[in-house]
DNA sequence: TTTTGAGTTGTTCGA
DNA sequence: GTCGAACAACTCAAA
């Protein structure tokens, strides 16, 4: 008799460096499963819906036309999906998101019922959250100590990809239309493409990190993170690559995955913080409702160029440059007094890469509600951040074509530029309003 | 237990 | 233009 696994694939759409598929493939026939979960695609903006259809489409032509996708909830849909195929066990990596850590446990407790095993296997991370401890037990609470725990820790080398495996034939569902808003355009998704671009960074422009990354009119950065939140790529098989690096510019870079991986910690530690300020003392802050300035700030008309480029940029391509992100997350929150709340809804409706965890916890970060330990001086100036990292305007002027004409030196503080707003605020008297509030929250003047 | 040192990405002011 | 200090004293980790 022929023994038959499921694989179920979640946020891990991909055939390399996969220790569960791995483990599938020991069966002589394997159900490569995705369930298309009501519960999380309808809470998905349009953006990552079509990201997500056009991945698995890319993980279907990899399997050879055998992905099986299935619609509805998990609990109903894998155990019955096993009942029909007599699988004996269902694989998938272990996820620690607020919902789908408890996603898991139904499942495996409705496939317990049925006499099937499953067993999580891996993670979307190198070190899986909840193993960094600090001396006395407990997990860290600043990004720095955890980074030196993480990497001493180390992880586990890549994987390869299965060979010669069998899938099987099972009826599929279609993979969902879904559409792009006009004048969109996505990175290409996929496991391919994702090594494609890693590839790229690598022999272009890891060593050139330090400088590069925070100069988003230049090609500086990665722009892997989509195909990290959608596990078209493991973080292990990026820090099994980085390791024959030198440069201190690999060490930074290194030292971002870290960043992804604390910030999963915390949620996994804290779930609630994807929804509340992770320090108690920032429930006392006041904030004003979103209005027209938040209307204005999404579209990307408040008069501060960069803010302006940055929020067109997402708009236009489901990403925005880092640097950038928290240029106009410090402007929402610090001269629009907007609860960062609203902001971090804002970006995951429109980022392809929109990650829980690293989305809710570094716009604390920029908040100052999260954990970073000294946040009181953090109030960007947007003009001065555009002269400073964008000094030729070139980013400013490639997504706002108003500033074409405007000469360098005046591109980050235009004024009377036909079809281009003023300023909405100043600049000084929001930031001197926002320590005025900060201050209040500690019972002072 | 107590103490000490350190803390991703900043800004402004005045010398 | 450049540089260092002040911003205001906080939290955490580790010795």
């Amino acid at each position: 008799m022929t023994t038959t696994s499921v694989m179920w694939f979640r946020r891990d759409l991909r055939l390399h460096d996969n220790p569960a598929l791995l483990a599938a493939c020991a069966a002589q026939e394997v159900v490569p499963l995705f369930v298309l979960d009501p519960h999380l695609w309808d809470r998905s903006g349009r953006v990552r819906r079509s990201y997500l259809a056009a991945s698995l489409r890319a993980l279907d032509d990899a399997l050879g036309g055998a992905l099986v996708i299935r619609r509805g909830d998990p609990r109903e849909v894998v155990p019955r999906v096993a009942r029909e195929t007599g699988a004996l066990t269902v694989h998938h990596a272990a996820d620690y998101g607020p919902y789908g850590a408890q996603r898991d446990r139904d499942v495996t407790e409705a496939l317990h019922g049925i006499e099937v095993e499953t067993q999580p296997l891996g993670s979307p991370y190198a070190v899986a959250p909840g193993r960094i401890k600090n001396r006395s037990g407990d997990p860290y609470q600043v990004y720095s100590a955890y980074q030196r725990a993480w990497a001493d820790h180390g992880w586990r080398q890549p994987v390869d990809a299965p060979t010669r495996q069998t899938w099987a034939e099972l009826r599929s569902d279609d993979i969902p239309e879904a559409s792009l808003p006009k004048d969109m355009e996505v990175v290409e998704a996929g496991e391919l493409a994702a090594h494609r671009a890693w590839t790229r960074f690598l022999d272009q422009a890891v060593d050139d990190y330090d400088e590069g990354r925070d100069l988003p009119g230049r090609d500086g950065v990665s722009r892997m993170s989509t195909y990290l939140r959608w596990g078209e790529i493991h973080p292990r098989t990026m820090l099994a690559d980085l390791a024959r690096k030198r440069s201190s510019s690999a060490a930074t870079y290194r030292k971002e995955l870290a960043w992804r991986e604390f910030y999963a910690d915390v949620l996994w530690h804290r779930p609630e913080t994807a929804r509340e300020d992770l320090r108690e003392g920032f429930s006392k802050m006041t904030y004003d409702d979103p209005g027209a300035g938040f209307e204005a700030w999404t579209k990307g008309e408040t008069g501060f160029p960069i803010v302006d480029a940055g929020m067109r940029e997402l708009r236009a391509t489901g990403f925005m440059h880092n640097r950038v992100r928290m240029i106009v997350a410090s402007f929402l929150v610090k001269d629009l007094h907007v609860w960062w709340r609203h902001g971090a809804r804002h970006f995951m409706e429109w980022l392809a890469d929109g990650d829980l965890a690293s989305n809710q916890h570094n716009w604390q970060w920029v908040a100052g509600s999260g954990t970073d330990a000294a946040p009181y001086f953090r109030i960007f100036n947007p003009t001065a951040q555009g002269k400073k990292f964008d000094p030729d305007g070139s980013y400013v002027r490639r997504w706002v074509p108003e500033l074409a004409d405007v000469p360098d030196a005046e591109v980050h503080e235009p004024r009377g530029v036909p079809g281009y707003p003023e300023p909405i605020v100043d600049h000084a008297e929001e930031r001197a309003e926002s320590l005025r509030r900060f201050d209040k929250t500690k019972g002072r003047a």
